[in-house]
DNA sequence: CTGTTGATCTGCT
DNA sequence: GCAGATCAACAGT
């Protein structure tokens, strides 16, 4: 499977979300393959009021700022983590992606003992819920997603854009008129 | 230095 | 459906 090149970053981050969903991500944790299929993406972008880079450059942020296609973590409320990929036009100052939720592919009884559940619904259909599957933190904050290593993104199956649903964004309070939360249609999920 | 807030999850009602 | 957990980053004093 082909790991997706840095220019799949370089372009508008709500199309790259878009461009997300169906593809791969991988996680590898000593020679343990843990991988899922992203089937929910949400875009956040420079100037947009609900995004944690909407105006100046910070310390726990600068990530949104750097190169494309590497990963931004960031830790909320105290007990989660949420992976985000940092993509964006080259005209534009930050962006990134947050994965919203994956299906597991490899791995599942890894993800389930990282949990702690038995429940399979409930296994990695938040923000919170796949890094800790993943075993995601700030260790992995910066990562070059474009080149295998021990998080990375590969080409997945195809979608048609009749089978994304666009929704408003969850969770946030700004600009929640923007419906830049994108879900695959999945007939056995 | 202090107070507030947040791209959430879980458990209980 | 709703409140509580829980803490780091941020902005203001």
């Amino acid at each position: 499977m082909d790991i997706l090149p840095r220019t799949f970053y370089e372009r508008d981050t709500v199309l790259v979300a878009q461009d997300l969903l169906g593809k791969i991500l991988v996680r590898k944790i000593n020679n343990q393959i843990l991988s899922g299929m992203i089937i929910e993406t949400e875009a956040y972008k420079f100037g947009d009021p609900a995004c944690h880079a909407c105006k100046n450059i910070t310390e726990r942020n600068k990530g949104l700022f750097g190169e494309v296609g590497r990963a931004y973590v960031y830790f909320t409320y105290g007990n989660h983590y949420c992976l985000n990929a940092v993509a964006r036009d080259l005209n534009t100052r930050s962006g990134g992606i947050l994965i919203r939720a994956i299906k597991p592919i490899e791995g599942i009884e890894f993800m389930i003992a990282n949990r702690r559940i038995q429940n399979l619904k409930t296994l990695t259909n938040g923000p919170g819920k796949l890094a800790q599957a993943l075993q995601i933190n700030n260790a992995q904050y910066g990562i070059d997603l474009t080149k295998e290593g021990e998080l990375y993104i590969t080409e997945g199956i195809k979608v048609k854009p009749e089978d994304i649903i666009a929704t408003p964004r969850i969770g946030i309070t700004k600009a929640t008129e923007n419906l830049w939360r994108f879900i695959l249609k999945m007939p056995d999920y």
